[in-house]
DNA sequence: TTCCAGGGGTAGA
DNA sequence: TCTACCCATGGA
């Protein structure tokens, strides 16, 4: 059994970013509200399939593994973790701009604010691409029927799988992708894994925040099945809040709230969060709508 | 039965 | 740049 723990830039609630969005409700994602308990099967790149156990601890989380790890095994899983949960993250300048607003004053003093991502970029785009123009119960069935049918099980709980590899979807052929429910989505992700299988597009290497927001915005828009409310999405995962991921909740939300339940376009949305610049999509996201 | 979802690609103006 | 049409599939 190995425990890590692991600090959090303060203020930090494991809970917050656990149910900070629909992630968590998505394979190999659990969360265990009862106990506070984030469990998630990870691949790491030595081949090996662990679960990573993840409790708040002090101000921190501490991440059990059940299983004997190599020292570079045990640093990926600490990058992975640190990655997910945001743990470093710091949103002091977006705290002070939220106390004056009734919405989201409330957002500092309940630690709100970090958004739960998986542990590679390449798993959060396909999931966000299964996200588009279906209801959220079709994307937890084709998230699910995608990690069983090509994940890599877990040895101790072979009902549990990791987010499959590219390599591995790279291999499959459309007509087992749409076998698996992901329909007209299906040429799209296997189009992505191919991609980033071969190397010729590194998604990892979008985590930098070297590249500038338009610029990565761009690249992400080349990514077929990606469009504006996908990359906006993306945009905020890669903690860049300059865009609304404009959705039909969105839509509904602004209409509401702004235009007398009249129908609203995207543009009425990101105009709505103009004021709040480069904090505009965050704002969004955890607006009070009430 | 029709409509639409946590939209996006493509063709044609 | 903008619009119309198509895309698989399951809830509502």
């Amino acid at each position: 059994m190995l425990e890590i723990s692991l600090p959090a830039h303060p203020p930090f609630s494991l809970a917050e970013v656990a149910e900070s969005h629909g992630w968590v409700q998505l394979p190999p994602f659990e969360w265990h509200a009862d106990i506070g308990l984030l469990s998630r099967v990870e691949r790491l790149s030595s081949g090996q399939v662990v679960e990573l156990r993840v409790c708040e601890h002090s101000d921190g989380v501490q991440v059990e593994v059940a299983d004997e790890l190599l020292q570079a095994e045990e640093q990926e899983v600490v990058d992975k973790v640190d990655w997910m949960l945001q743990l470093d993250q710091d949103l002091s300048p977006f705290y002070i701009l939220t106390r004056d607003e009734p919405r989201l004053a409330h957002l500092e003093q309940a630690a709100k604010g970090r958004i739960l991502r998986s542990s590679i970029l390449f798993e959060d785009v396909v999931k966000t691409i299964l996200t588009t123009n279906v209801q959220w119960s079709g994307t937890i069935r084709m998230v699910a029927s995608l990690v069983d049918g090509l994940g890599s099980r877990l040895p101790d709980e072979p009902s549990r799988s990791a987010f499959p590899r590219p390599e591995r979807i790279a291999e499959a052929d459309e007509a087992a992708l749409r076998e698996v429910g992901l329909g007209y989505r299906a040429p799209y992700v296997l189009e992505l894994a191919r991609s980033v299988a071969s190397g010729a597009r590194d998604l990892e290497g979008l985590k930098s925040t070297d590249i500038p927001t338009d610029e990565l915005r761009q690249r992400l828009l080349t990514i077929k099945g990606v469009g504006d409310y996908a990359a906006a999405s993306l945009l905020m995962l890669l903690g860049r809040y300059d865009f609304v991921p404009v959705d039909s909740w969105a839509r509904t939300m602004v209409s509401r709230e702004w235009y007398h339940g009249e129908p609203v376009g995207d543009a009425e949305v990101q105009a709505a969060f103009e004021d709040w610049g480069a904090w505009k999509g965050l704002a969004y996201w955890f607006w009070d709508w009430r």
